[in-house]
RNA sequence: GCGGGUGUAGUUCAAUGGUAGAACGCCAGCUUCCCAAGCUGGACACGAGGGUUCGAUUCCCUUCACCCGCUCCA
């Protein structure tokens, strides 16, 4: 096994120990391709959304968001063009059952063959849809066929009239979603990074037609700006200019964003300029009017859009990847041991301070500790633990990615020396420094670490 | 989807065709306890189903999941 395989089971297993992730249905055995967010991560899911939202729609006056519904009309994904392509041709193999991608059948003789068993009595081709498709009301026929989404994008194209008319934003303007997708994905791999039930992020901005390429390097800049204030590095991130093969045919442009993985360059996140493909689809499909009268120009015309897509997800095992470290430390007898410690950025830490009295057996101590979480409670994310000696509450904590600890002490009394009366030990998790703070000044020192 | 590998406690490992062990972690208690200290006590595991067998965690089959390579990734 190799270093980086062994770093993603160490990480893989760290977050099974300490609440981050848990395989879905695990009771059951497990079910392929989906993950369930513990305690700790859901916190940490949640830092990136809201720090997603924050800077993307609440500090912009160009940006509103929406929330559509997952089960998307038939309709929807016909006009998007996700029916029709967003599916490989498979065959059966009538011998051995299983079920093989057409293009790739090997060949003999000019007659195709099973890879698996050697037969050549196949099916015909038929489309197998990556699609997840279910059926709504009691009749279970052709018409009540309705899909889960494969993207947040298209129910943002298919209510763009309603959002224009109600936000009164002119152009450019953007609309932005944080939702679940789903693909019936044919291979889930590397972890929670390609999964069939994943959370995406998405922005679609619209604009004049002749704004759009300069736009796409806008937002490219922009996403690349938000993965460094979260804590990634610039130089683990990398930007894929995505070939004119590789792109879809409407864009006129994509960038991947990608990072680091243990497993290799990945993307995170893809900024594509779609044109005015998908409003005009579903102008021509519905019926209904998608553009849009420039009041100034007198102008009518269907806006492009640029679409910062990112994959939660991803975004959060990025997160997780780059936090984990390892290093040993050495106490005043010198004997060492191996230190685990998530440096994750205090904004997107799932807990920002842990509170703790030296003692649990002294009830001032205790008193004390717990006013301090109230008074921070209410600001930031904090944990209470009394129990086990002080320096294994640091360490869990370290584990959690904690930045910060706080311990309650015989001077916070004012027992040892009346000038250290309510002060506390403030622990910073990457140094592993102490320095004593007065109980007051917590919060204003503390807060604009954190947010 | 194909090929290969792996499934034993929360984690990392061990052993065994006949009562499944350990370390760390976890829980409770004691200890003026600042970097997983110490002592005492405690809870928790053979992925699932079937077969062979007097008896299966162990052997066989199926299945599920995870890992690696290939493939795929609108």
């Amino acid at each position: 096994m190799n270093p980086d395989q062994q770093r993603m089971e160490k990480i893989v297993s760290l977050c099974k120990r300490r609440g981050f992730i848990f395989q879905a249905s695990e009771i059951y055995g497990g079910l392929n391709g989906c993950w369930d967010y513990g305690p700790l991560g859901v916190e940490l899911k949640r830092n990136v959304k809201d720090y997603w939202w924050r800077v993307m729609v609440r500090e912009r006056d160009d940006v509103v968001g929406m929330d559509g519904s997952i089960l998307t009309h038939r309709a929807v994904l016909k006009a998007s063009g996700h029916e029709e392509t967003f599916s490989d041709p498979m065959v059966d193999c009538r011998t051995c059952k299983a079920r093989l991608r057409a293009d790739q059948l090997p060949e003999k003789n000019g007659v195709k063959q099973c890879p698996n068993c050697g037969g050549k009595d196949l099916t015909e081709a038929r489309p197998f849809n990556l699609m997840f498709s279910t059926q709504m009301g009691a009749s279970a026929d052709e018409n009540s066929v309705a899909y889960l989404r494969p993207e947040t994008a298209q129910s943002i194209f298919v209510q763009f009239k309603n959002v224009l008319d109600t936000s009164r934003k002119k152009l450019p303007f953007g609309i932005a979603q944080i939702g679940k997708a789903f693909r019936n994905e044919i291979n889930p791999r590397n972890y929670i990074f390609r999964s069939r039930e994943f959370e995406q992020m998405e922005l679609e901005y619209f604009c004049r037609p002749e704004q759009g390429m300069e736009l796409l390097e806008y937002w490219k800049e922009e996403r690349l700006k938000f993965y460094e204030n979260i804590g990634l590095p610039r130089e683990k991130l990398h930007v894929l200019t995505v070939p004119d093969a590789d792109r879809a045919f409407y864009s006129k442009g994509t960038y991947d964003i990608e990072y680091d993985f243990p497993f290799g360059r990945q993307e995170l996140e893809g900024v594509a300029y779609r044109t005015d493909y998908d409003l005009k689809q579903h102008q021509e499909a519905s019926g209904k009017p998608l553009d849009y009268f420039d009041e100034e120009t007198k102008q009518r015309f269907i806006p492009h859009v640029v679409e910062p897509s990112a994959g939660v997800d991803r975004t959060v095992l990025a997160l997780l990847c780059n936090a984990y470290d390892e290093e040993t430390v050495t106490d005043e007898k010198g004997k060492s041991e191996t230190r685990i410690v998530l440096r994750f950025h205090p904004l997107m830490a799932p807990i920002k301070v842990g509170v703790f009295p030296l003692l649990k057996n002294t009830a001032l101590l205790v008193t004390k500790a717990r006013e301090i979480q109230a008074a921070l409670r209410p600001h930031m994310n904090v944990f209470y633990d009394e129990t086990g000696a002080i320096g294994r509450r640091y360490r869990r904590q370290d584990e959690a990615g904690t930045p910060f600890g706080i311990t309650v002490d015989f001077e916070t009394l004012g027992e040892k020396d009346a000038a250290l009366l309510d002060t506390v030990t403030l622990r910073h998790r990457d140094s592993m420094k102490q320095e004593r703070v007065k109980i007051g000044e917590l919060l204003n020192l503390l807060l604009p670490l954190v947010q």
